[in-house]
DNA sequence: AAAAATTCTTTACAACGTAAATTTTATAAC
DNA sequence: GTTATAAAATTTACGTTGTAAAGAATTTTT
């Protein structure tokens, strides 16, 4: 009889299908793809890929996670900068900020409709756990090293809820791609200061608004 | 002959449209409703909705701009709360989070997949430029009153994109409603300590990571 | 060479958005 | 009151979609 596909074998196709198919995500968007094209530039009968993947979604789902796979790649790379905590938390965000801007696409395809539906789905789950990591972690090296004041959890929530929202500006086309880095940069400094601690004699009171 | 329509039944029908087609999007996703399902609730056949909006992705144009209208109103009104321009600045957040809460599935048509498309719906442009104006606006008032210093367009925008990256973990299930609320506040704290003048002397030397 | 299991292809189907053709309907003219 | 007319609504029809089911091809084991 026939030899049942080896692990690497499927592997390996399912790679392939998730290359193509972000190829075409990106210039079509996930609901102008069909998998019709996805077979036919896998060279391949159109019901095939239903051999590796169990529908349409399923694959839009590992592409998303690869994709957010590289994304932490990225930003883990950038935490291992050499330098002070305050100059490597400064790579980690310029990171994100590079790959919004080199692959908004890609961002898109990660970060756009992300519902909860995502618990279905645990290699959707851990990917996105991984990515969340790192932003938190390095936010616990800026808190202990002084830099800022506070539950690092909570900064690293407010710090990525502000990075991700000013990209969200820029996808929109509501702003370019200087302001971006302009705007988030102030955003950094302005976290900053608010959450350093002061320099003691009389805690200044916030009016916060 | 058949009389033509008169320029309030086409309105009326319209709405009737839009608001039949509105929930069918909250409950089964834009791509899940068809056209033949909004006929059906319409009772008229399927191609009667034709007469009213060229295609479907109009119809979904319409919805959104109508979202963003009830989001502009409820923050206009929050914004002509009686008190202090701190006062009314918590109005005007709060009753963003408290759109985001109640209907979460509203603020998903209106923000996501926010792709420059937009700007070829004038309507929908239009809408947009609504919300955002109240929201730097304000932003002014506090800058005006000496709650916060600098730039009122840069730092509107950062705490928009701020609170906006906030509702998106909420959206996405990564944080609860109590925790939203926290950490917005939060947020909102340390922008404005970050973003006060310095009591003058010294001139705190920011270390921003 | 035959059998058998597994992969791949072909065929088929219901549902989709919507174009084109057709029928219904409400007025104006006689 | 009938008829002509044009707008509105429906019916029919078409090309595509995701994918189920059936069939053909392929490679090992016997």
């Amino acid at each position: 009889m026939r030899p049942q596909l080896t692990e690497t074998e499927i592997a390996d196709f399912r790679r392939r299908l998730c290359d193509v198919a972000e190829r075409l995500f990106v210039e079509h968007g996930v609901e102008g793809v069909t998998m019709r094209q996805i077979a036919e530039r896998l060279e391949c009968s159109a019901m095939t890929p239903y051999r590796y993947f169990r529908n349409k979604n399923d694959i839009f789902v590992a592409v998303r996670a690869a994709a957010l796979d590289r994304f932490s790649e990225r930003l883990e790379a950038a935490r291992r900068t050499f330098g002070s905590p305050a100059r490597r938390g400064r790579a980690v965000g310029d990171a994100y900020l590079q790959f919004a801007i080199e692959e908004p696409d890609a961002y898109r395809l990660i970060f756009d409709l992300s519902q909860p539906e995502d618990a279905n789905y645990p290699e959707l789950a851990a990917a996105n756990a991984r990515s969340r990591k790192t932003m938190t972690d390095y936010m616990e090296d800026l808190v202990a090293a002084g830099v800022m004041d506070g539950d690092p959890k909570t900064l690293g929530l407010i710090y990525w809820a502000g990075t991700h929202g000013l990209v969200n500006l820029f996808m929109a086309g509501k702003i370019g791609e200087g302001e971006l880095r302009v705007l988030h940069r102030q955003m950094t400094q302005t976290l900053a200061r608010g959450a350093q601690r002061m320099p003691d004699q009389k805690p200044r009171r916030t009016r916060a608004f």
